[in-house]
DNA sequence: ATGCATGAGCG
DNA sequence: GCTCATGCATA
């Protein structure tokens, strides 16, 4: 009600600041230890009042109520810088394929050895440039590469992808010069390549287990049929998830080697053609997270990239930074390991719950029904990039990411699909 | 490297 | 509403 529940940010260009920087962030008065973090919730789309605190579900009931005040600013979740007018219009992205997302059967955790930071084997410079590039063509439809023993889990029901069509438009701009990041045009550069960060030349790693156990069903129907007008010359077919799985890997070495950042490669990808991605984007896409369909879209560009960077080698490049547009987000709301281990209960239980058990839920955790949901969204996309469609889930298949994440485990996990209501508590 | 978030496009 | 692709903000 009230509240003008829409408008969310428009931004673009405010500056003003007016009138309340207030006090830092979050929690402000709250005592440590009480639970809730979440953040100022202004009113950004849907619920205005501020939500705060709260432990459990259930709560002790004591611990909270406070009743509401807290830090009260109003809006702000931060404005970024105001100009920066259009950095990339574009994005309009649509793929057309739409066969199949991941493969089924996919698992590409055969080959993940050790994810995440993988083996970057220091040093070692034989890279060879040119060695990437058209592999082999297989049909898509694997991630799990080839070994296909065939153990369909079937429930899954797992029926998305729908639409996602979105493109693989990169056009070029036709106009940059070839290479984004060495352009150097004359105005900016900064260059910050080199030395900047470095991601983990080390060696460490001599755990992995990789348990081999790939279950692969079905693999579903893409044709690509090219012969529409153009497909000039050969390349770009769809890589085999092993493709994929080895490109990531050898990119991220060459990256490091040549001493760019996942967000250097990410701007000049838009410098190069057109189509900017965050260092975010990058990293999932090394780190083999992102769908399969994904992956195979941003290929091709990392691959040209590649060529690029390592036809350069040794010249400064240097990037530049477009600088962000300012857009302001909600800021983001940190719920509480407690919070998020009753999520994960319901998770389990109920991936998909229904509205109102959202509601419930909300209600009980003391959360805004929109973190709820969407926190079930992005924990059902996450779910599903680790366990392809229809595996049995083996927990400890998921890649692990040397130290990384640690607490998560998923556990099998019993679906109960359905949505109606299940459980509530 | 990841968690939470936004948005487009399809029901 | 959901899924999917992406990314800001963070840990």
């Amino acid at each position: 009600m009230a509240t003008a529940t829409s408008s969310p940010y428009l931004a673009s260009s405010r500056i003003l600041s007016s009138g309340s920087v207030l006090h830092s962030d979050r929690r402000g008065g709250m005592q440590p230890g009480s639970t809730a973090v979440t953040t100022v919730s202004s009113g950004y789309r849907g619920d205005p009042p501020v939500k705060m605190v709260q432990s459990d579900f259930m709560q002790g009931a004591m611990v909270a109520s406070n009743g509401g005040h807290m830090l009260s600013h109003a809006h702000q979740w931060v404005t970024s810088l105001p100009h920066a007018a259009a950095a990339a219009a574009a994005a309009a992205v649509a793929a057309a394929e739409a066969g199949s997302p991941w493969p089924p059967g996919s698992q590409a955790q055969e080959g993940k050895r050790n994810a995440g930071r993988e083996d970057l084997h220091s040093g070692s410079a034989l890279h060879h440039r040119s060695a990437h590039l058209v592999p082999h063509q297989t049909h898509p439809g694997s991630w799990g590469s080839a070994s296909a023993a065939h153990i369909s889990i079937a429930e899954g029901q797992q029926q998305q992808q729908q639409q996602q069509h979105q493109s693989l438009i990169y056009s070029q701009p036709g106009g940059f010069t070839v290479n984004g990041m060495l352009s150097s045009h004359s105005g900016q550069s900064l260059m910050h390549s080199g030395l900047v960060r470095g991601e983990s030349p080390e060696l460490d790693h001599g755990s992995h287990h990789h348990h081999h156990h790939h279950h692969h069903n079905h693999h579903t129907h893409h044709h690509q049929h090219h012969g529409v007008s153009h497909e000039p010359h050969s390349d770009e077919d769809t890589p085999t998830s092993d493709d994929l799985e080895h490109f990531a890997k050898q990119f991220k070495q060459r990256r490091i080697k040549l001493g760019f950042t996942q967000a250097d490669v990410g701007l000049a990808l838009g410098t190069l053609y057109g189509n900017v991605f965050s260092q975010t984007t990058i990293c999932r896409f090394e780190a083999l997270q992102l769908s399969f369909k994904n992956m195979c879209k941003l290929k091709p560009l990392l691959n040209k990239w590649l060529e690029e960077a390592d036809s350069t080698t040794g010249s400064p490049t240097s990037i530049d930074k477009i600088a962000t547009q300012g857009r302001k987000r909600k800021k983001r709301t940190s719920i509480e390991v407690s919070v998020k281990g009753a999520l994960e209960s319901h998770f389990l239980k109920c991936p998909k719950p229904s509205a109102q058990e959202i509601n419930s839920l909300a209600d009980s955790l003391q959360l805004e029904k929109e973190v709820v949901r969407v926190w079930f969204c992005n924990r059902r996309q996450k779910e599903k990039r680790m366990t392809p469609p229809g595996l049995p889930r083996t927990p400890e298949d998921a890649y692990s990411q040397v130290g990384s994440m640690g607490p998560d485990t998923p556990s099998p996990s019993i679906d109960c699909k359905r949505i109606s209501k299940c459980c509530r508590f």
